[in-house]
DNA sequence: CGGCTCATGTAAAAGCCGTTCACATGAGCT
DNA sequence: AGCTCATGTGAACGGCTTTTACATGAGCCG
């Protein structure tokens, strides 16, 4: 039986031991239920099973629980960017289309950070960590960027990483908000928020120059392997 | 001198006689400075010069209020986007940009607005009329897409309108919340928001195969007239 | 072990907000 | 003139945020 020195039983005495910890995790629950601005300091402090005055011990008030939150989210979402990205394996159309769906995944699984960090209204350039975690991760992204536009196809102007990178951001982020989470705001769609973003990542590199309806970029890596499924089009298949 | 019926003067006796339209346009001020989150009920009846509980004789509560103003919004929306594309005049791909940027000009022209239409988190979905609005301003650019699809080159596959249009609302929306804003969660940028989004949007057409860069689809509209300013690509001029 | 200290938690209170309800007012109609 | 009902008021309830004075006990020092 692993006996976690955690929130287990309200008779913890006087001191909680945990309590910053629990605060943060009672508020991820509550905010991906009811919504950051919904999300209510007094609550988590029930929560948690202390006095609505106790967390002002861990946190100046409620705003700083919120930035902490989108802190960790933010450390998180670079992570799994970072994964997605695997450096460009196998090959860098594919990774970056990978870190596309990471965003997706990252919105539609972690609504709470998700929230916090980009509907919470908080101003994120006004808390200096706060806004290097979130360059941080759209570095991954920067990353990403710069290598796709070393690929850039001869005789092409070359494009500007940052811009790139500016541009798959706000595609992620665009569909994300509109179609990507659970259940608020939805919208009828024709197709998942995955594929529509993918069609448009697509069809935005191609206008690039860049190959992707076979084998993309079959020059990039070792240019031996099993070729991956080649997809039909930025669209499925044109009937 | 013009005396307007309006909120002039404290001593309009026991009614105030347009109670409704001062609350709405209170409220739009508070949302506009303070966020859809800190706009506050009883603030807008201050602002009003009436009692707290005076509102819910207008607005069954605070949510009624913010929907209303979400409905305004999106009528306002439709009616800027029709303005903008025209009806595709003088050509179709230059009326799509302008589409485009429209929404980018209303995200930062009126930001009470479209914080209330898409970042105060109400369930859109739950209320008919207001679903109903939104689904007419989405309609300009789904008809604009439409037309456009319609004239894609010949010999490659047609896109489909629905899918081009869901990729310029996430392409518009996402360069509109991570960059349109006057102060809010403001990144640093190399380039215009505006900038950045006619080049994604030009980026995109080319990948479906729309000539872009020299006089956009002469054949589109009247053949002859004055040539526009040829834009020097989708990202400035390549040094 | 005894005692000190300080981080951590509590209780109470002030001020705000949303919301409701009984009541007041007076605009408009008959 | 008088009636009626939409519209506004005042007071009250419960909840939230935040502050302040006070309580507790964990960890350290001798």
């Amino acid at each position: 039986m692993s006996w976690r020195k955690e929130t287990r039983r309200a008779e913890r005495g006087y001191h909680h031991g945990n309590l910053k910890e629990a605060l943060l995790q009672a508020a991820l629950g509550l905010i991906a239920e009811k919504g950051a601005a919904g999300f209510t300091f007094a609550d988590a402090a029930r929560m948690a099973g202390v006095s609505p005055a106790a967390p002002y011990r861990h946190f100046r008030d409620r705003e700083e629980l919120l930035s902490s939150i989108a802190q960790r989210g933010f450390e998180q979402f670079e992570a799994l960017l970072t994964q997605a990205w695997d450096d460009g394996r196998p090959d860098t159309v594919t990774a970056f289309e990978r870190v596309g769906k990471a965003y997706l995944a990252f919105a539609r699984n972690e609504p709470a950070f998700y929230s916090a960090m980009f509907e919470s209204g908080l101003p994120v350039d006004a808390n200096p960590t706060l806004m290097a975690a979130s360059e941080r991760a759209f570095g991954i992204i920067r990353a990403a960027a710069e290598r796709l536009a070393a690929l850039a196809p001869p005789g092409t102007p070359r494009p500007p990483a940052m811009m790139m990178a500016l541009h798959i951001w706000s595609m992620s982020h665009g569909v994300a908000s509109l179609f990507g989470r659970g259940d608020a705001a939805r919208r009828k769609l024709p197709m998942s928020a995955e594929d529509l973003l993918e069609a448009e990542v697509l069809i935005y590199l191609r206008g690039l120059g860049f190959p992707t309806d076979r084998r993309p970029a079959a020059a990039d890596q070792k240019p031996s392997g099993p070729p991956p499924v080649p997809p039909a089009g930025p669209w499925g298949t044109p009937k």
